[in-house]
DNA sequence: TAAGCGGGTTGACGTGGATCAAACGCCGGG
DNA sequence: CCCGGCGTTTGATCCACGTCAACCCGCTTA
């Protein structure tokens, strides 16, 4: 997938949206609003933008000037080193938020990558600030997205800093399901959107060793894996090992 | 130490506080502001609160009503899981803010422990949202200090998923090095205030493992090292040495 | 139908850092 | 001045995960 033709493609792409019929709303940003200041959030929302798979939503060094709440699809972000090396820093779904990074130096931090065919709706960011100098529930809310994405980040760290990979990979499907129960899907039954390799870079592992834990976990009972389709069979026995002492 | 106290001291150390001339104002929210906007932050910044080495300032659990900003000192924030294992999260010094993981959910999310005595202004957060949605300047620059956190949250999980222990310690530092440089202060000369413990908790590691780079810069000529304090001899090598290609 | 390919699995082996253990230096208290 | 305790250093050993390599599977293309 070239640049260009992922550029060139979003640049046609856009469809005026609402948040005001969007069945996200108790999901995303306009949680909690009245009917009047969701109709002034309709306005903010200005543009909705579809990627295919592979397309950037951003890249680094790009300008800053939207956040993004993904409407449909599934997205990763990462973060390079000079030499190569990069870090899958997080994963998208419905409702979540993507760009808060940039809003530190106008200039996007990390690359937003969707990996399946997505679509997500523009907020310019100076509009979002403007409006939520006027609504206070808008305000607040957003305050504490950008506060959950800290917890979740020092949440991850704990995980790359203190846990071994069988416990990685139990706390990463056990957030997964979660978070698909949370959107009304099976927490039970679904599949990655996700490489072994990208598993991998967001938990600080080889992608040898992500499948290993995989089969592992297979043998033992607690899931079913077949290729990136995951059942998990028991739930109570992967939280149980997320907490094993190390020995 | 004992948590009783820390508390009771916490509970009569407050002291009327005014960013107007604090000589942090460059270097911590008041950025930018006009001089009528700051005399309303003044207003806003109610209280000061002294701690002494090995207070908490907050803890895991705890009801969220202000963030908090270092006038003098250093802190760590950590977070734990059941079984006894902790990660730190962070070292914070002057000018940084504390305590934004509490604003998603009420409640904090972390302790925050003073490494050595220290100082810091309380600012009740529901009056800085109030008088960020008049001062534009303060909410952007509110903002972009929480943008900041989740960005070096990033930097973080790369380091943690892609680095090996010398990398690790070297880019941990260097940031120190540019914060205290920051600050006024030499860059190559500092002394570290937390333990060889709670830095390998940060970087992942265990206190040996740190000890030992630690040991080896000192044999190839990189820092002198004794106990906490560190000068740093060779900048550009330490870059090097992060940079450094997995082999 | 074959051939190519990208992603996934599995095995054999190597190694960086954890673990265990001992000793050292610094510091405060008796 | 000695003593005990804590943080740190250093050495010896171990092991979880990385590395390297072969192979497999499902899909696409010729």
């Amino acid at each position: 997938m070239s640049t260009k033709d992922a550029t060139a493609r979003l640049a046609f792409e856009v469809v005026k949206t609402a948040c005001s019929n969007c069945n996200l709303r108790e999901l995303c940003l306009p949680i909690g609003l009245e009917a009047d200041e969701l109709r002034k959030l309709d306005e903010l929302v200005s543009t909705r933008r579809r990627l295919k798979r592979g397309d950037y939503l951003y890249r680094v060094g790009q300008d800053f000037e939207s956040i993004y709440a993904v409407r449909s699809g599934f997205f990763k972000t990462d973060v390079l080193i000079e030499d190569g090396r990069d870090q899958v820093t997080g994963f998208q779904m419905t409702g979540e938020l993507l760009g808060l990074d940039g809003i530190s130096s106008e200039v996007h931090t990390c690359n937003a990558i969707a990996l399946e065919d997505s679509e997500v709706c523009a907020i310019p960011f100076s509009h979002l600030e403007g409006l939520s100098r006027q609504i206070h529930t808008l305000q607040h809310h957003f305050h504490q997205v950008m506060s959950r994405e800290i917890v979740r980040d020092h949440g991850v760290m704990m995980l790359l800093g203190t846990m071994r990979a069988e416990e990685r990979l139990a706390a990463f499907l056990l957030n997964l399901s979660q978070r698909f129960k949370a959107r009304g899907y099976s927490p039970a039954e679904f599949n990655l959107r996700m490489s072994r390799d990208e598993i991998g870079s967001y938990l600080g592992l080889k992608l040898e060793t992500v499948s290993r834990a995989f089969s592992r976990f297979q043998d033992e009972g607690l899931l079913s894996v077949h290729q990136r389709r995951i059942r998990i069979l028991n739930t109570a026995g992967l939280k149980k090992l997320m907490s094993h002492q190390r020995l």
